[in-house]
DNA sequence: AAATTTGCTTCAATTTTTGAAGTAAATTCC
DNA sequence: GGAATTTACTTCAAAAATTGAAGCAAATTT
């Protein structure tokens, strides 16, 4: 196992904090200053830059491990929606607020996985309109697989108890981002 | 300006935590512990999720932004390039380093900010292969309306110290991922 | 100077996203 | 209780984004 892969920041601790002029790679831009000058340091732009590349960074992990297990007929996007659903038993429309993704997005997923036989549509005899939504035995399988997967990453990541909440404060921040987000879309700041 | 609406959530200060067992809303599934009961925190998969969420939050955001400013000629992903870009004068592999963008992808949005007339292209007399790209007087223009607009969210979301901080660390954590993931895609792990 | 490599661009095929329209069930309103 | 409206999706067609292979010209190596 190859530390210099897995820890690029030898430096990664306590004291987690922007260098001011660091020795910027050519694949890590300097976000200590913005254009106008302003000591300022995150900007949203650069969060959501570093978002996007993360996110395409996972999804050809995701694709990888799709490969190893020998899954072709669907993509990372339709796997994401599988461990979207989890253990959970819900509607279209509880899957949609859960992943904030489109109606007619979800519906076109949705399609190839139950065509892929990874999910159950359940008739709900509440609502004839809105089915339900489980993992068949196969989705199941694959999750588990993934998550397993998963876990190789977790352990060659997740160290100390400084990185757990490092984690934390991340999945908050980007989950406030996400509500602000939202709302000023809504309803405009 | 509605407070209910820029600040979610009014305990967000110093003391971020996951609230164990909280009041999850519909909209957020509770992450605080995973399929197999572990009393593991935030998995990938949740980190990914709420990247993939807020990404999808701010592109609307970028969407509505250009619309208001009257440009329908390209779309948040271009506009994103011409941020990445910013005052810099630099090639295209430079381009596709800073945002781990595929080539051909870069090409296509590339020629239609060319065609926009959003960027110029310097033919570098060093190497005749690659043109330098930087943005024109209407790109820089834009770019620094959008960077306004971003102004008043920033104003809207970053306070104190710590959420400075919580923003370093959100970044820090995701580059972090970014590395390690691309790493694990290039090498295996 | 031939061969290889670099730094892109183009093209064609896929995949993903979007928006409008449609449908059937549920609910509300006379 | 029946018409009108709303909800909860699905379908469809078009647009946008992504990918991979192939191509090309300049630069570099051999």
């Amino acid at each position: 196992m190859n530390h210099r892969i897995l820890y690029p920041f030898a430096d990664f601790g306590d004291a987690m904090v922007v260098q001011p002029e660091g020795d910027t790679t050519r694949n890590t831009p300097d976000p200590g200053r913005d254009q106008d000058g302003d000591r300022s340091l995150i900007t949203y732009f650069e969060l959501a830059r570093v978002m996007e590349r993360a996110s395409r960074r996972f999804s050809g992990l995701l694709r990888t491990e799709l490969t190893k297990l020998g899954v072709d007929d669907i993509g990372s996007a339709q796997a994401m929606v599988l461990l979207v659903i989890g253990e959970a038993e819900l509607s279209v429309g509880e899957l949609l607020d859960r992943g904030h993704y489109v109606g007619s997005n979800i519906s076109y997923y949705l399609k190839q996985l139950a065509d892929g036989d990874y999910i159950d549509r359940i008739a709900s005899q509440r609502d004839k309109r809105s089915a339900r939504i489980r993992l068949s035995e196969k989705g199941r399988q694959l999750c588990t697989a993934l998550r397993e997967a998963a876990k190789s990453y977790e352990r060659a990541l997740s160290h100390g108890e400084q990185d757990r909440r490092n984690l934390e404060t991340a999945f908050q921040t980007l989950h406030r981002l996400e509500l602000v987000w939202g709302n000023a879309a809504r309803y405009g700041i």
